[in-house]
DNA sequence: AACGCGTGGGT
DNA sequence: TACCCAAGCGT
């Protein structure tokens, strides 16, 4: 744990996190600085003891590494990427090994983590990486942002927990433990990127190190501790400081989210096309396509979605294969 | 801004 | 059973 930049006489205990005085942000008068959120240094000491041990975590993981778990964490749980990221980084250490490989390849290698089309927009992000970036993961905001498959949250995610840098980012865990700690609502509103970056940076330590733990230790909080359906407050460390708690826990009343469906969908009937084709050692046949889904219209219409996607090749001899 | 985009475990 | 959910992105 490093220490801060700031002028403030250092009132350190042992390697702990700095401890502040608790008071809620806002300006120093005296000293004409921003103070820090008294969401911080709880937060630091939780993370500190409590963190999970996880394959991307441990020092030494390289930014590549890094960006290879944020995209697999992309809507799939820690649980089934884990083993998922250690065999694609034990295969494609480095963008240039994946570059070097066929995007087909990527797609079988992604298995059944779920939505392909990030296997696809991970391999093309080796390829500009080895192209464009001399085989080095950017740390500049907009080249992380040009990247395929890189959004806000990618992007951020990759300076804050890669290089170690002060970014403002938001997953929906953030979203919901800003809402519920300094908003005091059950739940996050619907999601904005200004306003939630906004709402974030105005409780992001000012130090790289401390912003970027901070990063890391609120989204764990939310994953772990701050659950949507049943947070578990009683081992929550921000308890003392929680606004949802202090207005005794009200409950949501905005506008609720409409659930998709995904039985019956072209989501599912592309789920099953494209397990054939991942589960076979070459190019298929028409037949072996047919046989996932009885209604031919929504299967054609499937099939031609995933090609006009690239995530299927239609071959000139009529079969189907990954593509090259 | 709202929707399409996979998968599998939990309730 | 039929939902809901899990570190989003692209259009």
């Amino acid at each position: 744990m490093t220490t801060r930049s700031t002028s403030r006489p250092a009132a350190r205990s042992g390697s702990r996190p700095t401890s502040d005085d608790g008071r809620a942000a806002g300006v120093d008068r005296a000293a004409g600085v921003a103070s820090e959120s008294a969401l911080v240094t709880p937060l630091l000491s939780w993370f500190a003891a409590e963190a999970r041990s996880l394959p991307w975590r441990a020092s030494g993981t390289s930014p590549w590494a890094v960006l290879v778990s944020e995209v697999m964490l992309q809507q799939t749980p820690v649980n089934r990427v884990e083993p998922a990221y250690r065999a694609w980084l034990d295969r494609w250490p480095d963008p240039a090994s994946l570059a070097g490989d066929s995007a087909g390849e990527a797609v079988r290698m992604w298995g059944k983590l779920g939505y392909p089309g990030r296997a696809l927009r991970l391999h093309a992000c080796a390829v500009a990486i080895t192209d464009v970036h001399a085989g080095v993961v950017p740390s500049d905001l907009d080249a992380l942002l040009a990247l395929p498959g890189v959004g806000a949250y990618t992007a951020r995610a990759v300076q804050a927990f890669a290089y170690h840098r002060r970014s403002a980012v938001v997953d929906t865990n953030i979203r919901r433990v800003l809402a519920r700690a300094v908003h005091g609502s059950g739940q996050a509103g619907p999601p904005s990127t200004t306003r939630d970056l906004t709402a974030m940076e105005s409780v992001l330590p000012a130090s790289d190190d401390r912003a970027w733990r901070f990063c890391a230790a609120i989204m764990e909080l939310g994953a772990v501790v701050c659950a949507a359906a049943k947070p578990s407050c009683d081992r929550c460390p921000l308890a003392p400081q929680c606004a949802w708690r202090a207005a005794g826990y009200p409950t949501y009343d905005g506008p609720v989210a409409r659930g998709q469906r995904f039985a019956g969908t072209d989501r599912q009937v592309r789920g099953r096309l494209m397990d054939v084709l991942r589960a076979a050692s070459g190019p298929v046949r028409q037949e072996a396509l047919d046989v996932v889904w009885p209604d031919v219209m929504q299967r054609q219409r499937a099939q031609d979605s995933l090609v006009a996607d690239g995530l299927v090749d239609p071959l000139p001899d009529g079969r189907f294969a990954l593509p090259t």
